[in-house]
RNA sequence: GCCCCCAUCGUCUAGUGGCCUAGGACGUGGCCCUCUCAAGGCCAAAACCGGGAUUCGAAUUCCCGUGGGGGCACCA
């Protein structure tokens, strides 16, 4: 048998990090098991389609490398991948189920409740919200009740006949045998009064037409499952296997949410995250390798990664492991592939200096490519700093001492014919030695009259190579001026 | 309300009856390294939700609680 997963989205918004979660399993999967990755576009709520946002699948898949076998713009002979364009498909199929009595039509008007079921204030009546359609007064119309209704135009839904009594169990590959009693089950809609199919139908429909070996969904579909089990046994179809994910949640448990202010995969990546990190986050949300190894590139997780290993309760989105996992991947990077990422982040003023050399001082620094602006934002001009600065225990450094450095390494420094890093070194090692110093308490005011800033991406001598002479003069002038008219 | 699922350090998790005085990682604290900050190294604090039962022996099996989550749409 060979295994076919597929992605289904719905083009309803951006791409939340669960769903790109259930991307990556069901890839993962395809990839492990050596068979096809799918992408079907479930867009078969015509009123929350947006549009934009089927773009903003196909551009996220290809940024998380997602590369799917089949698709709507990729015909494995499964197709058409896209739902709307399957609508005769569903029709027919409910017309069988019409036939067969497995479904039957309903002419019910759309349930006033729903107007205020979905608002998100208060529950006002918690009763009876789901009755009416489980206990549906068609079921019972006679074939002239129904014709009479047809004949006068009556719009109607066709909805699946549950049985009355029983139970239907189904077998998860995460959770395990999970039975319902049918009288929990309602008498769902499987076609709209406008010819679409819910998704209740249309997934099961193409789930099979498709040749779906391994139905991968969130935890959320679980308790709708035995009615999908229903229905393929009302086809007569194979079930397939089920392997629930579990959820990802927020820190108090609640669900990611977009409107909440909870970050997207695009919104991620904007913050300064790299995509495989992020993948590589979202692989340990619910599945671990069973070893200690938390590192992984896409393609290594394709070859390590089992269902079996799935885990079972919800997880808890972390961004501080995110970040920690980005620096990884970013310390991973060679320095030319750091570069390029890091130089779109550096600020225009900053080419007059050897940028690569800064991003040689950055890589290991860096946690987040957003992080990189202000941390270099020194080199292009020092900012307004208190004399206080230059007092630092740990050097042995007080104002008063930084000014008889900046002072006497003035000269040194005019007179030195090398300008890099370790002739810098040397030269100010020597320094320090002959006048007993400890080297910090040389290197601490030399890095502070250079940067103005407590914390930078290496030391004095670093920043002076990079700053050059001319520079690096001009700001230990302009220390020692500050430190002169504060102290006298 | 009814139904389903889940439950190990703050967080992600390892653990499938004895290897557990419960392991790893993030984060936190300390130390080392060190021209600042990082990175790196070392160390520390930190958990089996509660109660029964089964067993010679339970984090691991079963039951009952409790807590959390999900579902109950002409949304997916």
């Amino acid at each position: 048998m060979t295994v076919r997963t597929r992605f289904a989205p719905s083009p309803t918004g951006y791409m939340h990090i669960g769903n790109l979660r259930t991307a990556l399993f069901a890839y993962l999967a395809a990839r492990r098991y050596g068979g096809k990755f799918i992408l079907r576009i479930e867009d078969t709520d015509q009123e929350r389609n947006v549009p934009e946002s089927l773009a903003a699948i196909y551009s996220g898949l290809a940024l998380a490398g997602l590369e799917y076998d089949e698709g709507p713009d990729k015909d494995g002979g499964y197709g058409p991948y896209t739902q709307s364009k399957r609508l005769s498909i569903y029709q027919a199929h409910a017309e069988q189920l019409l036939v067969t009595g497995a479904a039957f039509r309903c002419f019910c008007k759309k349930e006033a409740t729903n107007l205020e079921d979905s608002e998100p204030g208060e529950p006002a009546d918690a009763d009876g919200a789901a009755e009416p359609s489980r206990r549906d007064p068609c079921r019972l119309l006679t074939n002239g009740e129904i014709e009479t209704k047809i004949n006068a135009g009556e719009p109607f839904v066709i909805r699946q006949r549950i049985p009355d009594s029983g139970s239907t169990t189904f077998e998860d590959r995460v959770y395990g045998t999970i039975t319902i009693d049918n009288v929990q089950l309602d008498d769902q809609v499987l076609l709209k009064s406008d010819g679409f199919p819910t998704y209740n139908f249309a997934n099961v429909v193409d789930d099979h037409l498709m040749g779906i070996t391994h139905v991968m969904r969130g935890q959320e579909y679980l308790s709708s499952t035995p009615k999908y089990n229903l229905l393929y046994e009302a086809f007569g179809w194979p079930i397939p296997i089920y392997v629930h994910l579990p959820l990802i949640v927020k820190l108090d448990g609640s669900k990611l949410s977009k409107r909440l202010g909870d970050p997207s995969f695009e919104d991620l990546v904007m913050m300064g995250y790299l995509p495989e990190a992020i993948v590589n986050y979202i692989a340990l949300l619910g599945w671990s390798p069973g070893d200690d190894q938390e590192l992984f590139s896409l393609a290594e997780l394709t070859q390590v990664f089992s269902i079996d290993r799935i885990n079972k309760a919800s997880a808890i989105f972390s961004l501080e492991k995110l970040t920690w996992i980005n620096g990884e991947h970013i310390r991973a990077l060679s320095i030319d592939e750091f570069h390029t990422l890091a130089e779109k982040y550096y600020p225009d003023e900053l080419v007059k200096y050897n940028t690569f050399k800064i991003s040689e001082l950055m890589q290991v620094r860096t946690e987040k490519l957003t992080d990189i602006p202000q941390m270099v934002d020194f080199f292009t001009a020092v900012p307004e700093y208190d004399v206080d600065m230059y007092q630092h225990d740990k050097s042995k450094c007080t104002p008063e001492i930084s000014l008889e450095v900046l002072k006497a390494v003035t000269p040194i420094l005019n007179e030195l014919s090398d300008w890099d890093n370790d002739s810098l070194y040397g030269a100010l090692q020597l320094f320090a030695k002959a006048h007993g110093y400890k080297i910090g308490t040389v290197m601490w005011p030399i890095r502070t009259a250079l940067s103005g800033v407590p914390a930078t991406p290496g030391g004095a001598t670093a920043l002076a190579e990079i700053l050059g002479k001319a520079e690096t003069l001009a700001r230990i002038d302009a220390g020692i001026k500050k430190l002169e008219h504060v102290l006298n």
